[in-house]
DNA sequence: CACCGTCAAGTCGCA
DNA sequence: TGCGACTTGACGGTG
């Protein structure tokens, strides 16, 4: 069972998603980007073999309108060594890795051109699994698309296409139910005739489920449309957002619903891909409570996110505090991290922090940046002040503060 | 450097 | 028939 997230790397100052604009497009710019998206992917991997993440979904931004038209830049050629050095450090380290075109493929409209873009934005995916010579484990992740007024049809529509597909796409290519259109039964049903592997999402899944059927009795179906040749069954889990629309994934996973979701599934050694905004956070705290950590990876990660606790709430802080003293262990940590993220903004404790923060300035800051943070401050303009914050501490080049989880919800 | 409009894609609901 | 909402991080022009 592998726990893994998808295309962003919060913990890394390493991104794969530089883009150019279409109408700055040129091969000399567009073999720029591109080389500096794979650089940062083998430090993403990297990154995620230290901390123990073994699954990761690539990014599609990878290689700039991959799929495009304006592209006919032989990039899987000129890019061979690197894209060839990345397999080789993915398969050397166990890591299973995929992709997922965005929601604006859709292999099962009835517009023919769209079609064509999207088969052709599938095979700029397999084509770019293929570089890596990853095995068929490797998958790329697709919705059935539109309904447009009756579903049998579109549901037909998306088998006839998928045969349009080149063989190697055929066998990287798995269907996931989504929030709106397709339940998990239908993505069955379609799987059924084209004898393809099912994502089951649960969050999709509670937002548009499928008639009178127990999630163990239909992650037993899903997980029969995974061969030895396939790997092991991919699930997606997210918790609600919320207040926010129905569907809308969460900014962070809650450890003790995930657990229990783990442990439910578990009897089928699932791979789970995390769908939240923090991303590899999440990644390492699941992993931590759920295969375990010493104490000294969760002080790092204490050391992480102690100025996030405190702007919530000081007295989370302090229990953070005592439960990593004490040793109490993974679940106890996170699930209280997981209680302060989830408290209003508070004011008080905001600014509380940023008198924290500040103290790693006070003796190098100039007279200038000390009045102009405390002016901030004080017109209660506090986002400011932290965004100031910031600032001084690439300056000052103050790794503790860089290095921890405090700046990122600027 | 902060800020904010723009980009890129396809579907669907609504006028 | 056409338009706005939906989505989302990054680009790039402005101040």
């Amino acid at each position: 069972m592998r726990i893994g997230y998808a295309c962003i790397a919060l913990g890394t100052k390493h991104s794969t998603n530089r883009r150019l604009l279409l109408k700055h497009f040129s091969e000399e710019k567009f073999i720029d980007t591109l080389a500096l998206n794979l650089k940062d992917l083998i430090e993403i991997l990297k990154y995620n073999v230290k901390n123990n993440v073994r699954l990761f979904r690539i990014s599609s931004d990878i290689v700039p309108f991959g799929s495009h038209d304006i592209n006919d830049v032989p990039w899987a050629k000129i890019f061979q060594q690197e894209l060839n050095e990345i397999g080789q450090y993915i398969k050397a380290n166990d890591l299973r890795v995929s992709m997922h075109p965005g929601q604006y493929t859709v292999l099962n409209s009835p517009k023919e051109d769209v079609v064509i873009n999207a088969i052709r934005d599938v095979e700029y995916h397999t084509a770019f699994l293929d570089a890596l010579e990853v095995d068929y484990t490797s998958k790329i992740v697709l919705h059935i698309g539109g309904v447009y007024g009756n579903k049998k049809e579109a549901m037909e529509n998306f088998i006839r296409n998928f045969h349009r597909l080149s063989a190697s796409a055929k066998k990287r290519l798995i269907i996931e139910n989504d929030e709106r259109s397709f339940n998990i039964q239908e993505v069955l049903s379609v799987s059924n005739a084209i004898h393809i592997p099912v994502v089951f999402d649960i969050l999709h899944h509670q937002c548009n489920p499928s008639m009178s059927e127990e999630v163990l009795e239909i992650l037993k179906e899903v997980n029969a449309t995974w061969s030895s040749l396939d790997g092991a069954m991919k699930l997606h889990y997210s918790d609600a957002a919320a207040g926010k629309k129905l569907g809308a994934h969460s900014d962070f996973v809650i450890t003790n619903n995930f657990k229990e979701f783990y442990e439910d599934v578990a009897v089928y050694r699932p791979d789970i891909m995390l769908e939240v905004k923090d991303k590899d956070l999440s990644a390492l705290k699941c992993i931590h409570v759920m295969e375990g950590t010493d104490k000294k990876i969760l002080q790092q990660q204490w050391a992480k996110y102690k100025y996030v606790v405190m702007e919530k709430s000081y007295r989370h802080y302090k229990e953070c505090s005592s439960i990593i003293r004490t040793e109490k262990g993974p679940l106890a940590f996170y699930s209280r991290i997981d209680e302060a993220l989830s408290l209003p903004e508070d004011q008080g404790s905001y600014g509380n922090t940023l008198e924290h923060a500040w103290s790693y300035f006070k003796h190098k800051a100039t007279l200038k940046e000390k009045s102009s943070f405390f002016n901030f401050k004080k017109s209660g303009d506090l986002i400011k002040a932290k965004k100031f914050l910031r600032r001084l501490a690439k300056k000052y080049k103050e790794e503790y503060l860089l290095n921890s989880y405090y700046f990122l919800n600027l």
